[in-house]
DNA sequence: ACCGCTACTTTACACTGTGTCAATTGACGC
DNA sequence: GCGTCAATTGACACAGTGTAAAGTAGCGGT
């Protein structure tokens, strides 16, 4: 696979991340990424047949290049329920914080673009995915309170670990993604885990 | 106020509103406003100088004719801070249900508008003193787990009340309102009042 | 030496939606 | 009839995306 991707190629999907990390990704045009890289907005387009292609591009890239699999390894080792709502909320945390900025740029053209459309929902349906399994191993372990279906409950959490909390409580309320994994994992406990009967 | 309000300017205001409910808001634009209220393009321009400025007067707009300042009410009169916790889940449930069309196309042009994000952050500000207030009739009860400072509790309980959250419950999720507000109100109960000590 | 290929450049233009401007019309009160 | 207020019409500037066409520079093969 890499052996097909061209030097250039690899340059501007490298830059398109390093520019939407930095500033807010509304802002960094075609032509922009094109300057920062070096060459013509029109050999961004040779490569990427448009803004939308570029973006999701650019998020498979980042993926790759920091492991998301690798990092789910010890999420998917974990034995009980409760390691896995732990582990889960701890990969999530750190993953956001890295791939914040060309997903925030994702989200926004999803409006106006199908494929970027398709591409959110499938990142989203394979968070959900891990959600459910996660909900899945509590239940097996007869851990999952029983006031939430199996459904409710992966719903919920897939809710509290959308981007948009994450953003919010890191760059708006100034936790530290420490902090935002640490929380989580005690609300995600209390809402989801059945109460010791005393 | 209202007596110096012309009925067109009024007329473009419920219109957009109501297109706002009715489709994705970011698809609406000034020409569909313009035709849905049978004028011109440019009458439009001649109430509201832009874009952002209109969209601003409809937020303003629904809060008077949904009676936003009678509905928290019933908020500002419960005594314990455990009552105000459940009813203020209630009255902004119930709310963002009215005013999610507008809500979301504020917040799509608070990015490139300064005005629309100065907007945008009143209402936020609003919500999250709400959030304060409530938290702090909490404390006030000696109800607050001890876990979360006033600060950190406020942060939470305004992320989880992001209308984000609600949206993608009730719009993605399918959850009703009522189901929205009353887990809500189990996940706030169990995440910040302090456990009975047996 | 020439061919063709690939990668990229340059210039130009179409399109969409916002926002501005100027000249015009039509109704209403006085 | 006069002013004026509300709205109309049509034209245009601007940004950013996306397309199209012609040109260039380097490189490998024959």
């Amino acid at each position: 696979m890499s052996s097909s991707e061209s030097e250039t190629r690899t340059r501007i999907l490298a830059t398109t991340v390093q520019l939407m990390e930095e500033r807010p990704s509304q802002t960094v045009r075609m032509q922009d990424i094109a300057a920062a890289v070096g060459i013509s907005r029109q050999a961004v387009y040779l490569h990427f047949g448009s803004r939308a292609a570029l973006l999701i591009a650019a998020t498979r890239y980042v993926d790759e290049v920091r492991d998301l699999d690798g990092r789910l390894r010890k999420w998917n080792a974990a034995e009980t329920g409760i390691e896995r709502l732990d582990e889960y909320i701890v990969f999530w945390g750190d993953h956001i914080s890295e791939v914040y900025g060309i997903a925030m740029a994702l989200l926004a053209v999803r409006d106006t673009d199908k494929a970027a459309a398709a591409a959110w929902q499938d990142r989203m349906d394979a968070v959900r995915d891990g959600c459910r399994i996660t909900i899945e191993t509590l239940v097996r372990d007869g851990m999952l309170d029983p006031m939430w279906t199996c459904e409710q409950a992966t719903d919920l959490f897939w809710t509290m670990l959308a981007i948009r909390n994450w953003e919010q409580l890191t760059i708006e309320c100034g936790w530290s993604t420490e902090q935002y994994v640490s929380w989580m994992q005690t609300i995600a406990r209390r809402t989801f885990v059945q109460k010791k009967e005393d």
